[in-house]
DNA sequence: CATACTTCTACGCGCCTATA
DNA sequence: TATAGGCGCGTAGAAGTATG
């Protein structure tokens, strides 16, 4: 097995996953290259600007590296080998899972769904929230979640609570010691700490780290909800883009009703 | 018991934000 | 403007459970 860090390949396509807040994300779609050991067939490429800046075109002969040996990315294209086949990739103007319009806003590398009905945005935001360094609901991952979003069981945060053992069981591939252990999970989840109940919500730049000290300030969410952008700001490691991430998710009627809804069937208090 | 399928975990670099 | 550090990215392999 030859250690090789950097590979040549072809970009078959551009594709656009949409985030739990709305942020179109596009990745590459390779032809399947070794790179140090590992198939690679699928790379970040981060945003926007960095295929506009790279010039990176659909058809174009690209260079893949595993950072660290890690994680695949397209560091460059081989502009000589082109053969006037290769198609410039437009970025999108509607969002790919429900064609409302996106936008860019001035002074932000990402695009984004504002559609706070989007599909795709309902589907990321629950794998978000059950995720690991959020309520850390065990045995429920992507496949989960989509297939109880097919089945109509989950339309929103708040209804993964009301899931009950009888409802699971009929679906596909769940029996009745997943069923019980998914539920289990998911009860389980609601004395999760004030921290990670913040990151599970998705408030755009707030992570772990700025949760946990915010959570420390803060102690309960009827606090944090009517805190200043000056109190926000005062924060260690708490600038103007998270200050106002934060106010912006409050100050939205939708958001409140979530976490209502949430603080009521038991979930994230105290 | 064998097979199929899903989830979980580790990995470490670099974009982006915070801060001086 | 420069430096520090949080955060998320894609893949393989292990661990676990369902099904026949």
């Amino acid at each position: 097995k030859f250690a090789v860090r950097k590979s040549k390949t072809k970009l078959l396509d551009i594709g656009i996953n949409v985030g739990p807040t709305g942020s179109l994300n596009p990745y590459a779609v390779l032809l399947p290259v070794d790179v140090n050991g590992v198939m690679v067939k699928r790379a970040t490429l981060h945003n926007e600007d960095y295929i506009n800046t790279k010039d990176l075109r659909i058809g174009d002969q690209v260079i893949v590296e595993r950072a660290g040996d890690v994680i695949p990315k397209v560091v460059d294209s081989v502009v000589e080998e082109r053969n006037g086949s290769e198609i410039p990739f437009k970025f999108p103007s509607v969002c790919p899972s429900c064609l409302y319009k996106v936008v860019r806003l001035e002074g932000e590398s990402t695009v984004i769904c504002l559609n706070v009905s989007c599909p795709a945005r309902l589907e990321r935001s629950i794998e978000h929230f059950v995720s690991k360094v959020a309520m850390d609901i065990q045995g429920m991952g992507p496949r989960i979640v989509r297939i109880l979003i097919e089945n109509n069981l989950i339309n929103n945060l708040p209804d993964i609570f009301q899931l009950k053992i009888n409802d699971l069981i009929i679906l596909d591939g769940m029996g009745q010691k997943k069923a019980e252990n998914l539920v289990k999970a998911i009860n389980d989840s609601k004395t999760r700490p004030f921290s990670n109940f913040l990151v599970a919500l998705g408030i755009p730049y707030l992570g772990i780290e700025s949760a946990a000290i915010l959570a420390n300030h803060f102690a309960y969410m009827e606090n944090l909800v009517k805190g200043t952008h000056d109190e926000l700001l005062s924060l260690p490691s708490i600038g103007d883009k998270i200050a106002q991430s934060i106010i912006d998710y409050f100050a939205n009627e939708s958001n409140l009703g979530t976490v209502n809804a949430l603080n009521e069937l038991g979930v994230g208090i105290g």
